[in-house]
DNA sequence: GCGACAG
DNA sequence: ATCTTGTCGC
Protein backbone atom coordinates (compact mmCIF):
# COMPACT_ATOMS: atom_id res chain seq x y z
CA UNK A 1 0.00 0.00 0.00
CA UNK A 2 1.07 3.59 -0.38
CA UNK A 3 2.96 5.55 2.31
CA UNK A 4 3.54 9.45 2.09
CA UNK A 5 6.52 11.01 1.82
CA UNK A 6 5.77 13.97 4.01
CA UNK A 7 9.99 14.18 5.51
CA UNK A 8 12.99 12.49 5.62
CA UNK A 9 14.47 9.87 7.32
CA UNK A 10 17.78 11.27 7.48
CA UNK A 11 18.09 13.98 10.56
CA UNK A 12 19.52 14.21 14.02
CA UNK A 13 17.95 14.44 17.07
CA UNK A 14 16.89 18.03 16.49
CA UNK A 15 15.42 17.70 13.26
CA UNK A 16 13.46 14.74 13.80
CA UNK A 17 12.25 16.73 16.92
CA UNK A 18 11.36 19.36 14.39
CA UNK A 19 9.54 16.79 12.23
CA UNK A 20 7.03 15.40 15.42
CA UNK A 21 5.92 19.14 15.98
CA UNK A 22 4.77 18.96 12.39
CA UNK A 23 3.49 15.90 12.36
CA UNK A 24 1.38 15.83 15.96
CA UNK A 25 -0.89 18.93 14.76
CA UNK A 26 -2.02 15.72 11.66
CA UNK A 27 -2.90 13.40 14.16
CA UNK A 28 -6.62 12.51 14.42
CA UNK A 29 -8.15 11.53 17.23
CA UNK A 30 -12.03 10.12 16.24
CA UNK A 31 -13.68 6.50 15.80
CA UNK A 32 -12.91 3.84 13.46
CA UNK A 33 -15.58 4.81 10.42
CA UNK A 34 -15.39 1.56 8.44
CA UNK A 35 -15.88 -2.13 9.96
CA UNK A 36 -12.85 -4.24 10.73
CA UNK A 37 -11.83 -6.93 8.62
CA UNK A 38 -8.11 -7.28 8.64
CA UNK A 39 -5.93 -5.91 11.16
CA UNK A 40 -1.84 -5.70 11.15
CA UNK A 41 0.85 -6.36 13.84
CA UNK A 42 3.98 -4.75 12.85
CA UNK A 43 7.07 -5.28 15.12
CA UNK A 44 11.41 -5.34 14.54
CA UNK A 45 13.96 -6.94 16.01
CA UNK A 46 17.59 -5.88 15.48
CA UNK A 47 20.92 -7.98 14.75
CA UNK A 48 23.52 -5.85 15.09
CA UNK A 49 23.10 -3.06 12.73
CA UNK A 50 20.54 -4.59 10.90
CA UNK A 51 16.58 -4.20 11.79
CA UNK A 52 14.07 -6.28 10.53
CA UNK A 53 10.57 -5.61 10.51
CA UNK A 54 7.74 -8.05 10.10
CA UNK A 55 3.70 -7.34 9.31
CA UNK A 56 1.32 -10.32 9.94
CA UNK A 57 -2.06 -9.78 8.92
CA UNK A 58 -4.74 -11.66 10.77
CA UNK A 59 -8.60 -11.76 9.74
CA UNK A 60 -10.46 -9.69 12.21
CA UNK A 61 -12.24 -10.76 14.56
CA UNK A 62 -10.90 -14.25 13.98
CA UNK A 63 -7.34 -13.80 14.22
CA UNK A 64 -6.78 -16.46 11.42
CA UNK A 65 -2.74 -14.89 9.66
CA UNK A 66 -4.07 -13.84 6.32
CA UNK A 67 -0.22 -12.87 5.42
CA UNK A 68 3.00 -12.56 6.55
CA UNK A 69 5.73 -10.32 5.01
CA UNK A 70 8.95 -9.07 6.14
CA UNK A 71 11.65 -6.68 5.09
CA UNK A 72 15.75 -6.23 6.65
CA UNK A 73 17.05 -2.90 6.47
CA UNK A 74 20.11 -0.89 7.82
CA UNK A 75 19.59 1.12 11.16
CA UNK A 76 20.89 4.44 10.97
CA UNK A 77 19.18 6.40 14.02
CA UNK A 78 19.90 5.38 17.27
CA UNK A 79 17.51 4.63 20.14
CA UNK A 80 16.83 7.90 21.93
CA UNK A 81 13.85 7.75 24.06
CA UNK A 82 10.63 9.58 22.62
CA UNK A 83 12.25 9.30 19.04
CA UNK A 84 11.47 5.84 18.09
CA UNK A 85 10.33 6.54 15.27
CA UNK A 86 13.11 7.48 13.57
CA UNK A 87 15.17 4.38 14.60
CA UNK A 88 12.23 1.87 13.42
CA UNK A 89 9.95 4.40 10.94
CA UNK A 90 12.30 4.05 7.79
CA UNK A 91 11.80 0.13 7.96
CA UNK A 92 8.29 0.25 8.63
CA UNK A 93 7.50 2.27 5.93
CA UNK A 94 9.23 -0.15 3.24
CA UNK A 95 7.56 -3.06 4.99
CA UNK A 96 3.82 -1.39 4.53
CA UNK A 97 4.29 -0.34 1.36
CA UNK A 98 4.74 -4.42 0.36
CA UNK A 99 1.88 -5.29 2.17
CA UNK A 100 -0.99 -5.63 -1.21
CA UNK A 101 -3.84 -6.64 0.82
CA UNK A 102 -6.34 -3.71 2.17
CA UNK A 103 -5.44 -3.17 6.15
CA UNK A 104 -8.26 -1.83 8.02
CA UNK A 105 -6.20 -1.18 11.24
CA UNK A 106 -2.49 -1.83 12.80
CA UNK A 107 -1.08 -2.35 16.02
CA UNK A 108 2.42 -0.93 16.25
CA UNK A 109 4.66 -2.42 19.00
CA UNK A 110 5.12 1.27 20.69
CA UNK A 111 3.47 4.19 22.05
CA UNK A 112 0.59 5.99 20.01
CA UNK A 113 -0.43 9.67 21.65
CA UNK A 114 0.81 8.21 24.79
CA UNK A 115 4.24 9.96 24.44
CA UNK A 116 5.57 12.93 25.58
CA UNK A 117 4.91 14.62 22.43
CA UNK A 118 1.60 13.09 21.82
CA UNK A 119 3.43 11.22 18.53
CA UNK A 120 4.69 8.34 19.60
CA UNK A 121 5.60 5.64 16.63
CA UNK A 122 2.01 4.17 15.93
CA UNK A 123 0.68 8.17 15.28
CA UNK A 124 3.69 9.16 13.50
CA UNK A 125 3.39 5.99 11.34
CA UNK A 126 -0.50 6.56 11.47
CA UNK A 127 -0.25 9.98 9.94
CA UNK A 128 1.97 8.44 7.11
CA UNK A 129 0.19 5.86 5.74
CA UNK A 130 -3.52 7.82 6.61
CA UNK A 131 -4.48 5.05 7.96
CA UNK A 132 -6.02 3.70 11.71
CA UNK A 133 -3.07 2.71 13.83
CA UNK A 134 -2.66 1.97 17.61
CA UNK A 135 -0.17 1.34 19.99
CA UNK A 136 0.59 -1.13 22.04
CA UNK A 137 3.40 -1.44 24.66
CA UNK A 138 4.97 -3.63 27.56
CA UNK A 139 5.60 -0.50 29.38
CA UNK A 140 5.06 3.23 30.06
CA UNK A 141 6.76 5.77 28.70
CA UNK A 142 4.37 9.02 29.30
CA UNK A 143 1.61 9.39 32.04
CA UNK A 144 0.04 8.47 34.87
CA UNK A 145 -2.36 5.77 35.40
CA UNK A 146 -3.39 3.61 38.46
CA UNK A 147 -2.84 -0.03 38.47
CA UNK A 148 -6.06 -2.27 36.52
CA UNK A 149 -8.05 -4.25 38.84
CA UNK A 150 -6.30 -8.09 39.02
CA UNK A 151 -8.95 -9.87 36.64
CA UNK A 152 -7.97 -10.16 32.99
CA UNK A 153 -8.99 -7.81 30.54
CA UNK A 154 -9.87 -5.20 33.36
CA UNK A 155 -8.38 -1.93 32.54
CA UNK A 156 -7.68 1.85 33.76
CA UNK A 157 -6.85 4.96 31.98
CA UNK A 158 -3.49 6.57 31.43
CA UNK A 159 -3.42 10.38 31.81
CA UNK A 160 -1.65 13.15 30.97
CA UNK A 161 -0.06 16.13 32.89
CA UNK A 162 -3.51 18.05 32.77
CA UNK A 163 -5.75 14.52 33.76
CA UNK A 164 -6.64 13.96 29.82
CA UNK A 165 -7.07 10.41 29.47
CA UNK A 166 -4.17 9.36 26.32
CA UNK A 167 -4.34 5.77 27.12
CA UNK A 168 -5.27 2.37 28.52
CA UNK A 169 -2.97 0.72 31.11
CA UNK A 170 -4.91 -2.87 30.29
CA UNK A 171 -4.44 -6.52 31.90
CA UNK A 172 -3.90 -9.35 30.19
CA UNK A 173 -4.38 -12.84 31.20
CA UNK A 174 -1.26 -13.55 32.33
CA UNK A 175 -1.32 -11.04 35.21
CA UNK A 176 0.45 -8.50 33.46
CA UNK A 177 0.04 -5.29 31.97
CA UNK A 178 -0.01 -3.50 28.48
CA UNK A 179 -0.35 0.02 27.65
CA UNK A 180 -1.95 1.39 24.28
CA UNK A 181 -3.19 4.34 23.05
CA UNK A 182 -4.90 5.73 19.68
CA UNK A 183 -2.23 6.13 16.77
CA UNK A 184 -4.23 7.86 14.13
CA UNK A 185 -8.09 7.85 13.34
CA UNK A 186 -8.91 6.03 15.87
CA UNK A 187 -10.26 6.93 19.76
CA UNK A 188 -9.94 5.65 22.91
CA UNK A 189 -12.71 3.79 22.70
CA UNK A 190 -12.14 1.35 19.54
CA UNK A 191 -8.27 1.34 20.70
CA UNK A 192 -9.78 -0.62 23.59
CA UNK A 193 -12.34 -2.51 22.05
CA UNK A 194 -9.86 -3.96 18.93
CA UNK A 195 -7.13 -4.68 21.07
CA UNK A 196 -9.70 -6.61 23.73
CA UNK A 197 -10.51 -8.25 20.40
CA UNK A 198 -7.30 -9.24 19.38
CA UNK A 199 -6.22 -10.96 23.06
CA UNK A 200 -6.45 -14.74 23.78
CA UNK A 201 -5.49 -16.31 26.65
CA UNK A 202 -2.40 -17.81 25.87
CA UNK A 203 -0.18 -14.73 24.49
CA UNK A 204 0.59 -11.46 26.67
CA UNK A 205 0.34 -9.47 23.38
CA UNK A 206 -2.83 -8.89 21.06
CA UNK A 207 -2.22 -11.99 18.68
CA UNK A 208 -1.06 -10.37 15.63
CA UNK A 209 1.74 -8.17 17.46
CA UNK A 210 2.85 -11.37 19.11
CA UNK A 211 3.20 -13.09 15.49
CA UNK A 212 5.03 -10.31 14.01
CA UNK A 213 7.02 -10.29 17.26
CA UNK A 214 8.04 -13.69 16.82
CA UNK A 215 8.56 -13.56 13.28
CA UNK A 216 10.71 -10.75 13.06
CA UNK A 217 13.47 -12.56 15.06
CA UNK A 218 13.56 -15.54 12.39
CA UNK A 219 14.95 -14.52 8.79
CA UNK A 220 14.20 -15.71 6.01
C1' DG B 1 21.14 17.82 40.83
C1' DC B 2 18.21 13.31 40.69
C1' DG B 3 15.13 10.18 38.65
C1' DA B 4 12.33 8.54 34.69
C1' DC B 5 12.88 6.58 30.33
C1' DA B 6 8.64 2.80 23.98
C1' DG B 7 12.46 -0.50 21.29
C1' DA C 1 16.15 -4.25 21.46
C1' DT C 2 20.10 -7.77 22.82
C1' DC C 3 23.38 -11.06 25.74
C1' DT C 4 20.99 -16.12 27.90
C1' DT C 5 19.29 -22.18 30.95
C1' DG C 6 16.75 -23.81 33.56
C1' DT C 7 12.91 -23.40 36.24
C1' DC C 8 8.68 -22.12 38.85
C1' DG C 9 3.71 -21.86 38.16
C1' DC C 10 -1.05 -21.83 36.01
Amino acid sequence: MEVKKLHRWDVDKDEGEKIQEQLRKKVIIKPIPKKINIVCGIDSSYKEDEIISCAVLCKYPELEIIDIVKIKGKTNFPYIKGLLAFREGENITKLIEKIEKDVDCFILNGHGIAHPKKIGLASHIGVLIEKPTIGCAKSLLYGNYSEPPSFPLSSTFIKDEEGEIIGHALRNYNNGIIFISPGHLIDLKDTLTITINCIKKEYSLPVPLYLAHINSKSAD
